[in-house]
DNA sequence: AGTTTCAGTGTACGCACGTTCACTGAAAGG
DNA sequence: CCTTTCAGTGAACGTGCGTACACTGAAACT
């Protein structure tokens, strides 16, 4: 059941209004269409086989087009997966957006941020799967993109830890410890993009539970080295 | 530069001793050596394309075999993939061996701990590499089996620190400790398979502190849930 | 000495792949 | 209205793939 998205001629738009404003209409959005009709399918046959396995037929045959017209999109499997990694941390960082909205008290930020990633990853399942896969995947380029991206969130996460009351923490500390967080919501994600629905709440609540850990011995660790 | 092994009568074997101790030359151990020519080829060729990007014909290649002489020894590539998943967690378990060698301070377990861990992983590269990209990797029954592993893996660190002295904790508790630890432990092996010679100090730093975080944060909140 | 076993051979098959090239025909634009 | 642009077409190519099948010849067994 392809996805069929190459009806020649769609509709004839009505010169009244077609002229006024340049409506965008037929041939470019058509090419976007096209272009997000890849995009999905490959997100949906990666699911599979991962990037590596992917072929250029199959993402064709998908979407409805012939395969030599994928390259009026992209110059090859690489750059289809550096839209994708772009598209995924797109929905991430969405979601880093969801978490800060109201930073309360310390405990009920630990637990809106484990149950926003968990809804998350949940609603954007094809985008997290995607990333755990492609982040020790096959293509170095794309494998190399999402490692950046993560560093560059464990960074965005250390200045914003900076921002609440752990005072006189060192830049180097507060990376350290944005790592290690940032490290368990990537294996948070991936266990729960593995597991069964039923086995969700264990998940988050053992989230919840190495998140207090992790926060509760960053503090001491950091009172006790520098008593 | 095949890896040839398949002299076809690599030596007369002298009778005077052979007959005495049937000393399991020649035919069974040129077939284990085969096998093991295949182990080791599939593990180099894995390192690039992970094991869905494998080809029967590739790694027959490179053994110096002829792509059918394969299934002689595996069924698939997917068993293939399972016996490299038991030879991995192999070195692994001997890792932790040598961790489990004296248990000092609690100081100490930690430096040792991570220590021996950046040893094995750079003198296990292959085995590590691996496991990390087929725990993600296309094959299911193969991403399954590593995940097991690991589960495995984690069950066995919360025995182990339940003989520590953390008392009156919940085996429910422990598992979620040992879930962080190993799940720390995955992503610093993960750092230092991508990561350059010499950021090696850095990570092993970094990975000390944040094991020291998470068993001092796991200690206080503790005993400041159960107040 | 005669027979059986079996790791490795060699050919041949059909299939899916990426990429090339010249093409078509509707939309866009002067 | 007439020209240009360009997303999608369709045939053809060479290559590498997994697997089938009948085979060979030395090792192992009786």
């Amino acid at each position: 059941m392809p996805n069929t998205v190459h009806i020649r001629t769609p509709k004839r738009v009505p010169d009244n209004l077609a002229t006024l404003i340049p409506v965008n209409v037929s041939r470019s959005d058509q090419k976007e269409r096209t272009r997000r009709a890849i995009l999905d399918a490959a997100l949906r046959l990666t699911e599979d086989t991962g990037l590596a396995g992917l072929s250029l037929r199959q993402v064709a045959k998908e979407v409805g087009i012939v395969p030599t017209a994928f390259y009026r999109h992209f110059d090859s499997i690489d750059q289809l997966g550096l839209a994708l990694v772009e598209e995924s941390f797109g929905s991430l960082r969405a979601m880093i957006r969801d978490v800060r909205q109201g930073s309360p008290s310390l405990g009920q930020i630990v637990d809106s941020s484990v149950s926003v990633l968990s809804q998350h990853v949940r609603d954007e399942r094809a985008h997290f799967g995607f990333i755990a896969r492609e982040k020790s995947g096959g293509s170095p380029v794309v494998r190399d993109a999402v490692r950046r991206e993560f560093q560059l969130f464990e960074r965005e996460l250390a200045t914003d830890l900076a921002r609440l009351p752990m005072e006189h923490w060192s830049t180097e500390d507060l990376r350290i410890l944005s790592n290690l967080i940032v490290g368990s919501m990537i294996a948070t994600s991936e266990e729960i993009l593995a597991a069964e629905p039923r086995d969700l709440p264990d998940i988050t609540h053992r989230a919840r539970t190495q998140l207090l850990m992790v926060i509760v011995g960053a503090l001491n660790w950091k009172s006790s080295a520098s008593h």
